[in-house]
DNA sequence: CCTTCTAGATTGACTCGTCAATCAATCGGA
DNA sequence: TCCGATTGATTGACGAGTCAATCTAGAAGG
């Protein structure tokens, strides 16, 4: 009963996806080729496509398994009974640790879907805009009940913030900026600082 | 001695630039081939390859004549005496104003350079963080004066604001947001007052 | 004013490498 | 014995870049 055709002793396709982000975020979803991740995860080559309709959606796979973690983390964030500086700061501190967890994986998130705004960023629109959409009711709220000033429109408002945290996980992603421990602490304090005291009344 | 050899009656090499803009725009530079832009242009297909070594140096010129034009705008605005705010607000108002005049431009510019951080992105980074570097100093003389806090690190205070703006031109790019003469002049006085506001004493 | 002449501009059919995707064959556990 | 898992050689499409041929406009010469 420990292994049955539902669940095998090998996941194979958690070792193809787990190979594929190592894959895209060395060379890039459109350098690598499909027997590159193949090899990565030790299987042959057909066999990715035994679990997967294509490349892309192996990669597609990727992002909505993390994208739907993030999105329920923010539900969950906001439906606390904390001021609304507390609940952008939870948010900001969720996205950076995914980062400082898994940087590999946000990267390939990050670079391949979130600011591909023109291939995969059109195909995943609507998750993503999910994801502003409940910062903006964060920030709504907040206007609502008087924390933060009502004359900068939500919607401009999420687009700040994550706009901000985006910038800051490109820069780690290409070591524009040093990456560590410290800065993921600092950076998460001064970006909340700076965005909600622009937005405080 | 209206039109010489140096300066023939059709500049090709414009007329193929601007096509390649179009097209660009349209269908994104990977998913686009020479021979859209040759047709767009009106011209043969190996004439492109008369007047670019490839499809990539096309975008590469498209971009570097651009961004130089925002560098020096930078600078220049950085150089008049007016206090940090007004300076922000200036290079804010320069930058969308691009995008007003020439939306196409910007986009391609956007999409497939600045935010295309592992491909074109890559390529012109030194560029891109020429701007960033400018921005920086804006913001560290700012500290220096007294007008702004000191406790937010310039480099990080850049990237909140380019952020902000990059991020207003994708939701215009992908008509997440309407786009008009009004929403220009709003969206950079909500940026500035926002994220000035956030930096401010 | 007409005729070569020549260099650069212009053309587009063709080459050539690259992969994504397929599929027939083989394996192995229940 | 059977059926899904696994293999990897093969196919087929695609598109960047090449290249030999052709055109054109001004220069040189008569």
């Amino acid at each position: 009963m420990a292994s049955t055709r539902a669940e095998p002793a090998v996941d194979r396709r958690r070792q193809i996806l787990d190979a594929a982000i190592r894959v895209f975020a060395r060379q890039g979803f459109h350098s690598c080729r499909v027997s590159d991740i193949a090899r990565e995860a030790g299987v042959a080559y057909g066999l990715v496509y035994h679990y997967f309709k294509s490349k892309e959606e192996v990669l597609n796979e990727l992002f909505s398994e993390r994208w739907s973690l993030l999105l329920a983390a923010i539900e969950e964030i906001d439906a606390r009974p904390i001021p609304p500086r507390a609940k952008l700061d939870a948010v900001a501190g969720f996205i950076i640790d995914s980062y400082r967890h898994d940087p590999e994986l946000m990267k390939v998130i990050v670079v391949e879907v979130t600011r591909a705004a023109n291939s995969f960023g059109r195909t995943h629109l609507p998750e993503i805009r999910q994801a502003y959409d409940l910062i903006a009711k964060i920030v709504s709220d907040a206007q609502a009940s008087g924390a933060f000033r009502d004359d900068v429109d939500p919607t401009y408002a999420s687009m700040w913030f994550y706009g901000a945290i985006e910038q800051l996980l490109s820069a780690w992603v290409f070591e524009l900026i040093p990456a560590g421990d410290g800065e993921f602490e600092n950076a998460r304090e001064m970006v909340v600082e700076t965005i909600c005291g622009g937005l405080e009344r």
